[in-house]
DNA sequence: CACAATCGGACGATAGACGTCCGTTTATGG
DNA sequence: CCATAAACGGACGTCTATCGTCCGATTGTG
């Protein structure tokens, strides 16, 4: 959980409320995406919609704030995966930690498949940091030996996202962690040595345009 | 394109409002999923609301016939990747064509992954039939010595949507044939043989309840 | 060519969602 | 302990959208 509230000249209660929108605003995101009402966040968090407004000026705002802790905590799983010693291990945990995150909030999922809108400066910052991370751990790996040379740091970050919606297929029940399967199979077609290459080009860092 | 109307006894312009209805329908749940307005499909159609509700009662039902439509396909698919001399390259064709007609249409994956409501009579008799051609194509290359043996039926099945919203991730840009990498790095995981052990129970057949 | 079949789209009824405003309640410093 | 500024809740006005119906206008066809 990040750091709820610098906020210090409020009074107690305020700082409490903000709290529980915070949290509030987490579950909701988490289960139903960032397209949630202000009324919902507001009940589950025990307040009424004048506090939330009063206390994030907007509920994009709160949307944001609330974003931006959980690219933190990626960020956060970051540095621990580096500081593996086993190179593979390394990318290999910080993928299914991606994944999981992914899955663990719809909200996050849709932010970082976002490529229209302009994201805040902070986000955009948090956004490199784990760019760089992925570069890192993906090289590391790469000189170690573990990685099928036509795979790149980008289809690894794209790979991530491939266990967000596999719950349910045609009748067919994964059950609650089957998406760990799913990057588990994912993990070794990246590993060395490739089989099928992998056509078309690779994918690129996102140009705005 | 599907068998569009088998109703005979109509004027020849409601026979072809009906068919411009299908079509338009068809692109709209391409893009923007089953949750589209009676309103705009009439209008990519060129036709009012009212022709769209006399000619198939209800929205529901015009979504229906769509959707049944587009589960024909895939059946006719899976009928000749079965007729493939190689079972692998049967079983991963199929595989491919699945996750691109997921990728194809956001209406169909929200059926396929549908689990709470019952579905049509129909519906479940295609379904029925697609878990048989993953069954029949898994078990064959599976016998062929293609595939690694802790991957079941039902994991091959789960993976065929795990392309489905990998198109843009932290800032990378997996471009229009991304995707196709993913499903790659996929069959290259479930072939023979495995690398990391598949953990948790497999996916298994839904049950109602 | 007459008329039944069909069409288009205005319409009334619902269903939310956003953000504001104000009477009421509560924390807190002296 | 209390006066008062700070904070609270939620009703409210305003929008935007959707569904399915209805009827005057139009058009295919025997």
């Amino acid at each position: 959980m990040p750091d709820l509230d610098p906020v210090p000249d409020v009074r107690a209660d305020a700082r409490h409320n903000r709290r529980q929108l915070i949290i509030a605003t987490r579950e909701a995101i988490a289960s139903r995406g960032l397209d949630v009402s202000a009324l919902d966040i507001a009940k589950a968090a025990g307040v009424g919609v004048g506090t939330l407004y009063r206390r994030f000026g907007t509920k994009e705002a709160l949307l944001d704030a609330v974003v931006l802790g959980l690219y933190d905590e990626l960020c956060d799983t970051a540095r621990v995966c580096m500081d593996r010693a086993d190179a593979w291990e390394g990318l290999a945990e910080f993928v299914m930690e991606l994944a999981g995150a992914h899955r663990d909030s719809r909200g996050l999922a849709e932010v970082t498949a976002a490529c229209d809108r302009p994201p805040s400066p902070e986000l955009a910052e948090r956004t490199a940091a784990l760019q760089d991370a992925v570069i890192r751990l993906t090289e590391r790996a790469r000189t170690a030996g573990h990685l099928r040379a036509d795979v790149t740091w980008q289809d690894i970050m794209i790979c991530s996202r491939a266990a967000l919606d596999t719950d349910h297929c045609l009748g067919v029940d994964a059950g609650p962690d089957g998406w760990r399967r799913v990057v588990t199979i994912l993990l070794d077609g990246i590993h060395a040595p490739g089989r099928t290459p992998l056509e078309g080009p690779a994918p690129q860092v996102h140009r705005e345009g």
